[in-house]
RNA sequence: GGGGGCGUAGCUCAAUUGGUUAGAGUACCGGACUGUCGAUCCGGUGGUUGCGGGUUCGAGUCCCGUCGCCCUCGCCA
């Protein structure tokens, strides 16, 4: 994070003599400068301070307090010449609310600090006002040491926590982030539209969050999953350029990287084609990062079908940082005496593999024995186990390179580029199941042997070696996966269901045939990825009814059941509704990347835990009696 | 719901194969000290080892149960 988080814009005094504008009668305590203000200039001017007591150094004749606001650090000092005062500076404790007023004067020569914007100067205190008091703090909120309290203690006590200075800065960078987005998007003739929290339940995707009607016993609302309706609606009514920084809520278990309620920067465009959207949306990508870290990103980003992110990465969020390609050698192994790989052929299975280059001595056969480090991976995602073989003097080893004959070796070899010292790692099972696992495997080895590093980690390496560092635009990996299926058949449902969602167009080419091939209809949707995340999803929509209401009936839902519940899309879709499309850039997900965490919590100021609690409120919460009945509800 | 990790002072962590009165740092309280900046030095308060049961002469440690937190798979159109 560079220079563009110390409080930039967010100062409220920035005029000369430092008051606030129109403020007639100050009180006497009230602040005339921040906390990261005061500069070498200023030397001889009295000024006040409001802030919190982050630390004091009491010596026999002089304290000193290191004063901290949202802004930054100044340090005050208190000397023994005024009694009263000194003796009160000394009974101040920890996180205290207090106003100082004082005078500014150069630190002792040799005693500057560089490390903070105020470090030149101190403040000599003339006066001290005690706002508030502060009781023992339940977990140090400092961060001297990289000792952070349990995240639960934290969480209870989160307006303590968010006094924390990486806390803040997180928040200050979430906020340059969403006034980025509005500026960019203002400037192209965008315009935020509100749309509604209580809305009706939508019967795919994720779980609902539900409010009762008090009018309408039995009835409920539905929290937006997104805003994904209303947005369509828009464009129908002709406002042609839409957005919203939107929260989504969604009732399902949550995870490091997922809340209940989120955030999304949701956007719709009329009369446009895909290439529009993505134009679009990769200059605002990075611009978001130019200006979080002062870096330009390459535009345009890459495109990847999602049959080839499928099959080269095993993932249709690939982390494009690093190499190490999936490769099909099902012919291969289909010739091969192996029974593991013809009993999975037999069953209409297929076989890849991953050249980990160099990797084999960095692995013992013990690790690659089931149960060990790489098969655990591969056997998280239901593959059932991960085969292997090293390359060590020229020759192919392991346990089953002996049922590969010299042939096929050479094969092998050839396909995978095998070089000594190579580990080559092989899953056969169904398709589905062979991409998950490989996929799985290739992030592992992805970290684990250092193919690429995250900006936060390569920057704690450098801050710990004392050397400089700087983020460079290959930190941030963009691409574009595109050309989704439009279906994919749910097993235990034992129906189709769409890949992105209902509303989502397929491809022209595949609209004659959608409902006799629909396992190979593409769509037009895509997804934005960064990193191995995906940051973003949208599609170009269908805007005809009769196309709409053909999609309802492939997921199973008939003419009178799409009409109950869609009714009115299907009416708008009819009443002149132009081409459009849209996307929404997962806001939390973007902030974490640019903040550099790996735990979604750090960038949302109130969040919940996993179980979906917030545990400084308690929410949630029985209710009263009263309430229940106002609803209409009995509670087992 | 499945798998994994964790739970000892307000906080962060120690505690040999099961073995004396469960220690340290920090926070807090008191004292010393003129330039510190995670100040330093001296002293002090602070514990039903998450909870319940079991094995044992003896349990923070072993076993069973239970509660809580985190990670992960499922789930998240």
């Amino acid at each position: 994070m560079g220079a563009n988080l110390r409080g930039g814009g967010c100062r409220p005094y920035n005029g000369p003599s430092h008051t606030i504008p129109g403020a007639g009668s100050m009180s006497e305590w009230q602040r005339t400068v921040t906390c990261n203000d005061i500069r070498p200039t200023h030397v001889g001017q009295s000024v006040t301070l409001n802030g919190w007591v982050l630390t004091s150094r009491n010596f026999g004749n002089q304290t000193f307090i290191d004063l901290r606001d949202r802004y930054g650090l100044t340090q005050v000092v208190f000397e023994a010449d005024d009694k009263t005062l000194f003796d009160a500076a000394n009974k101040l404790g920890t996180e205290f609310c207090i106003s100082v007023t004082g005078t500014v004067r150069p630190r002792v020569a040799g005693k500057e600090r560089a490390d903070i914007d105020t470090g030149a100067v101190e403040l000599l205190a003339t006066k001290l006002t005690v706002l508030n008091t502060c009781p023992p703090l339940p977990f140090q909120i400092n961060e001297f040491g990289s000792e952070l309290a349990n995240e639960d203690i934290r969480l209870q006590h989160r307006y303590l926590d968010l006094r924390r200075r990486s806390l803040q800065k997180t928040l200050i960078l979430r906020h340059r982030v969403c006034k980025t987005i509005r500026d960019f998007l203002d400037t192209r003739g965008f315009l935020e539209v509100e749309t509604p929290l209580l809305g009706k339940s939508t019967p795919e995707g994720a779980r609902d969050y539900l409010v009762p009607s008090r009018i309408s016993h039995g009835e409920f609302y539905a929290l937006p999953q997104s805003p994904q309706l209303y947005k369509q609606l828009l464009m129908v009514s002709g406002y042609d350029k839409y957005f919203q920084i939107a929260k989504c809520l969604r009732d399902e278990d949550l995870r490091a990287d997922r809340q209940p309620e989120f955030t999304q920067l949701d956007l719709e465009m009329s009369f446009v084609e895909r290439d529009d959207v993505l134009s679009l949306m990769e200059q605002l990508a990075a611009e978001i990062v130019k200006q979080v870290h002062g870096i330009t990103v390459p535009t345009p980003f890459p495109r990847l079908s999602y049959a080839d992110a499928m099959s080269k990465y095993g993932s249709d969020k690939p982390d494009l940082r690093f190499g190490l390609e999936i490769v099909d050698v099902t012919d291969l192994a289909g010739a091969s005496e192996f029974g593991v790989f013809k009993n999975a052929l037999a069953a209409g299975g297929i076989v890849r593999a991953i050249n980990a280059k160099g990797a084999a001595e960095k692995f013992s056969n013990t690790q690659l024995k089931p149960g060990g480090e790489l098969p655990k991976v591969a056997e998280t995602f239901k593959a059932k186990g991960l085969a292997w073989m090293k390359a060590e003097g020229g020759k192919l080893t392991g346990t089953i390179e002996k049922f590969f004959s010299d042939d096929l070796k050479a094969k092998l070899k050839e396909r995978l580029g095998v070089a000594d010292g190579d580990l080559l790692l092989f899953v056969a099972d169904k398709e589905a199941v062979v991409c998950d696992a490989l996929g799985a495997v290739r992030s592992h080895l992805g970290a684990s042997l250092k193919l690429y590093r995250n900006w936060w980690d390569e920057k704690a390496e450098a801050e710990k070696e004392g050397k400089p560092f700087a983020v460079r635009p290959e930190h941030f990996n963009f691409a574009w996966v595109v050309d989704f299926p439009m279906f994919a058949f749910d097993d235990e449902e034992k129906r189709w269901v769409a890949i992105h969602h209902p509303f989502t167009a397929p491809m022209d080419a595949d609209l004659p045939t959608m409902e006799t091939s629909p396992g190979t209809a593409k769509a037009k949707a895509y997804d934005m990825v960064l990193n191995g995340y995906e940051v973003g999803g949208g599609s170009i929509r269908i805007h005809r009814q009769d196309v709409q209401a053909r999609v309802f009936k492939m997921l199973g839902m008939e003419m009178e059941e799409a009409k109950a519940r869609f009714g009115f899309l299907l009416d708008a879709l009819n009443s002149g509704a132009p081409p459009h499309g849209g996307i929404a850039l997962g806001l939390d997900r973007w902030c974490m990347i640019m903040a550099g965490t790996t735990n979604i919590r750090d960038v949302i100021a109130f969040p919940k835990n996993k179980q979906a609690r917030d545990l400084m409120s308690g929410a949630p919460a029985a209710v009263e009696p009263r309430q229940l009945r106002d609803l209409g509800i009995k509670v087992g």
